[in-house]
DNA sequence: GCCCTTCGAGTAATCGTTTACCGATCTCGC
DNA sequence: GCGAGATCGGTAAACGATTACTCGAAGGGC
């Protein structure tokens, strides 16, 4: 349906991409789509020696090369990757799902995930599922329908359909901890137990008997492995491991169960966190309860987020390096995407734990467990000197 | 180059897009390309058809459609977005550029954009800058290639260069704070001076007049305008506003800080920091320094990240919300895109912001100065009743 | 000087969608 | 019963890249 403009015949055009005209005058264009068509004009040269210049393709003539090059810099000219994924087949895009992007564990990594995709040329696709499963749902659908190259799932627990329909087109996923143990799935095994026997034994030589464990949510794999690896570690030493509430790996949670071991008749002296929002959520419900940390009460987190060191006092904590966990994560999907077929090469990748020493922890008090003191009844002031953080 | 297989004619083929196979052979694929067209087949309806059904266009039949979208769901197909995006000239992404995703500041932004995005069904990229020129330009680099329907700066300071490489390929723009005021860039004002004045005007109420502040890095507009929000505010009440040392809007900087106003032979008694993570760097150097808060020394941050209600004390702050912020940039986007062209429509937002209080501050230490008492020798345990927390 | 290789640039098919246009069928009024 | 519209599905041309194949020119051996 062609109309007239200014006494010009013109067809209507949908805008296209970074659309730089509405109308497209027949037989003369004022604008045109800056494609590799425009460049290869312009160059005086065919699209096809456009494409290989841009990519680099060796046997192009160097002077031929330089004219193209010339070109794309003065217009500015990028390729559009949407039609170029369209016919390599690869998106160079990776997908990230984390559980909640809120939860300070998670920024670090999607920030070293990012730094070896720009490295790598690579886009990532973040989606933070606030553990619901209808996002999670969305996010595996958007993922598949960017057609991404690899998945990282980095959310603790997902439903098996979903992992199905990404098994089923055959993307290279990885996941942490949790996920089935066939072929074209690398999985990071996390070893939880490493550095919570660290943990419980630091606080058993400082002659903490009673010590409580606050878990994650109790449907997530990784929260239960935390949870038995406490349990196991207290057992090695025959401590008895009763002293367990459940939290959320939120700082609320946190500060729910330190109300509810403070409630007990005989409170604990330590307390084992299943990660460090838990902790911070812990020491602040103590500084409510004038539980001063750690000389009533010691505190030890998992994760060691960045704010661990900045927490009062100080948290002492159980290291999962993010840093290294992302690094590990991107390395995988970027070898299962370079070898073609399925390679059944290691799939298994090992993060070690271990713990980090801080402030947030010291001897027992003395006496019969005169931990978590009410309110008023402050008995010195004087700190206990912290065992000397490392690091 | 065809080659036998098997004594079957196949012809090579690359791997496409979740490609099923490696090779199809000539006359008769065992594998296909699960495509519109594979859908179209089995559906026994042309391409077009599939296309209008999946799109619900209302004309299409409702026999043929049910027919479809029984295959559809049959075989689990996905439409593919990049050629979708390709004729449609929209990719449905929008670029969120944020200066450090590590800063619990953009985490809690970054999530309420994706909900809007999910909602939108928009896909977003979103990329840290670390505040590393060379990182800004391959972020937008990188959004220029994928042609993203919109960018949302939220670093706050960026190459006018780069800007021009977004405006001349007309893409939306939404910055906050800084910004062009130029047709087809959204800008989002804060009002820094009305939080800024609550919070000045809430630690004279308390008695203090040795205010200092501590800014961000001096580079950042947003930094200076904090700055000056807090100099209008002293100079409002008569109060001289030269106690002010420069930190980097990091924890460290605020540590820093600290320790040079603690040096000062007349320190403040108050500090106001220019976002949430100076003043946890702040409160954390002054445990250090056993200078107790808010006995003596009241901190007031900006920003009012989730981590202010647990920090210890809970911190007065000033709330600039990342959600409301986040939502504003993001329904700004999703109108420029929506009216074709530049709408010239209203493009100036603004948010506000306002003093949150909670415990980080108290009255100033009575008698002459005594603020920053070195360690031991401290004058009463007793806390000060803190002014009551709103919310 | 002629023919066979080699080399490198151009032509055109392709990736998986959307949709303008076309044409078949149906409806309905006379 | 027939022609004019209306309706609605199919055909094929885009979208913007890559690259297999083709083909002309240059080089080299005799």
């Amino acid at each position: 349906m062609g109309q007239t403009f200014a006494g010009i015949n013109v067809v209507p055009k949908r805008r296209n991409s970074y659309g730089k005209m509405l109308f497209v005058v027949k037989g003369f264009s004022a604008y045109r789509p800056m494609d590799i068509r425009e460049i290869a004009r312009r160059a005086k040269v065919s699209t096809a020696t456009v494409s290989r210049a841009i990519n680099h393709v060796p046997t192009v003539d160097a002077q031929l090369a330089k004219r193209v090059w010339k070109v794309v810099d003065e217009l500015g000219y990028y390729p559009n990757t949407q039609a170029r994924a369209l016919v390599l087949g690869r998106s160079r895009i990776f997908g990230l799902i984390v559980s909640e992007i809120t939860n300070p564990f998670f920024p670090e990594i999607v920030q070293t995930f990012e730094n070896l995709a720009v490295e790598n040329n690579y886009e990532i696709l973040v989606t933070s599922t606030v553990h619901d499963p209808k996002r999670m749902e969305s996010s595996v659908r958007r993922m598949i329908e960017r057609r991404v190259d690899g998945v990282a799932i980095l959310t603790f627990g997902m439903e098996d359909t979903l992992i199905e329909h990404l098994r089923f087109r055959k993307v290279p996923l990885v996941f942490v901890d949790v996920g089935p143990d066939v072929p074209g799935i690398a999985n990071i095994q996390i070893d939880y137990q490493h550095g919570i026997r660290q943990a419980v034994q630091h606080l058993a030589a400082l002659r903490h008997t009673r010590i409580a464990f606050i878990t994650g949510p109790l449907h997530l794999k990784s929260a239960l492995a935390r949870r038995d690896a406490f349990k196991v570690s207290m057992a090695e030493i025959g401590l008895s491991a009763d002293l367990i509430v459940v939290g959320d790996h939120r700082m609320e949670g946190g500060m729910q169960a330190l109300l509810q071991l403070h409630r007990l008749s005989n409170p604990p002296t330590a307390v084992l966190c299943s990660n460090d929002m838990t902790a911070i959520g812990v020491m602040r419900e103590a500084y409510d309860h004038n539980i001063k940390i750690p000389d009533d009460l010691s505190v030890v987190g998992f994760d060691d987020i960045r704010l661990a060191e900045f927490t009062i006092p100080p948290l002492t904590t159980v290291q999962m390096s993010q840093h290294e966990l992302a690094k590990i994560a991107f390395e995988a999907l970027l070898n299962e995407v370079a070898s073609e077929q399925p390679s059944s090469a290691h799939h298994k990748f090992e993060l070690k734990t271990s713990l980090v020493l801080r402030r947030s922890t010291a001897l027992a008090p003395a006496g019969r467990s005169p931990a978590m003191i009410p309110k008023g009844s402050r008995a010195s002031g004087s700190r206990k000197t912290p065992v000397s953080a490392s690091r």
